[in-house]
DNA sequence: AAAACCGATCAACTATATTTGATTGGTAAG
DNA sequence: CTTACCAATCAAATATAGTTGATCGGTTTT
């Protein structure tokens, strides 16, 4: 039996996290932080990035629960939330189940 | 051994992917096909979706790679693409493998 | 306590995506 | 061959999202 705990979520919840991820920078500040966790300024460096900019679409992938972050004097440090990405993972998955069901013939 | 064929893919088409999702109408036609093929006006009827509004959703989700089509006199059927969500959600599922690193500290 | 620094927020602007209604192409029925 | 029908396409209008530069709050350094 698998320790892994399976979170279930909902459509709309589903269509929040597509939303988030389904953008050019976020992606990247995704891929990034698979890595590992890593500091804004580090971000900004890396992705080359304007301050203000970077700052928004943080914003956009925490509020959608994709992100977690951490204080630190004044540095700020995020992570990847892996549940997020794993529910989603799942929810896409399960949409394949039974979808090879044949129309039924229309007229 | 698995008889499943895992299907890669890279960044932008995950993006890409993830874009054409990201959409609550497209999503719900996505949901409604996950319970088989289906034809158009099947689709526009159990949506309440005018016209050329459905159309324009299941062009972006085809395009996508997400949905196949088949026309059957003048009937338009359409159907998910398995592999297209099967290879996101590994994509998605693969990102946070190795996200639980720490940072290094930034001074 | 002043200055420097990091990062969040805000408002104005720009860019991108979606909706709408009309038109078109192709197929089947009268 | 004309009409009816389904679905795709198009252009104009609307709505939503992202960018930019300035400002602010909080923390550390001098």
């Amino acid at each position: 039996m698998s320790v892994h705990q399976a979170i279930q979520i909902e459509p709309e919840q589903a269509r929040a996290l597509l939303k988030a991820l389904a953008d050019p920078l976020r992606l990247q500040v995704i891929e990034a932080l698979a890595g590992g966790e890593r500091c804004v300024c580090d971000l900004a460096g890396q992705l080359a990035l304007g301050q203000s900019k970077l700052s928004f679409h943080l914003k956009v992938l925490k509020q959608a629960g994709l992100l977690a972050d951490r204080q630190e004097g004044r540095w700020m440090y995020y992570r990847l939330q892996p549940e997020a990405l794993g529910a989603l993972s799942l929810w896409l998955r399960a949409l394949s189940a039974n979808c090879a069901k044949p129309a039924a013939p229309c007229p």
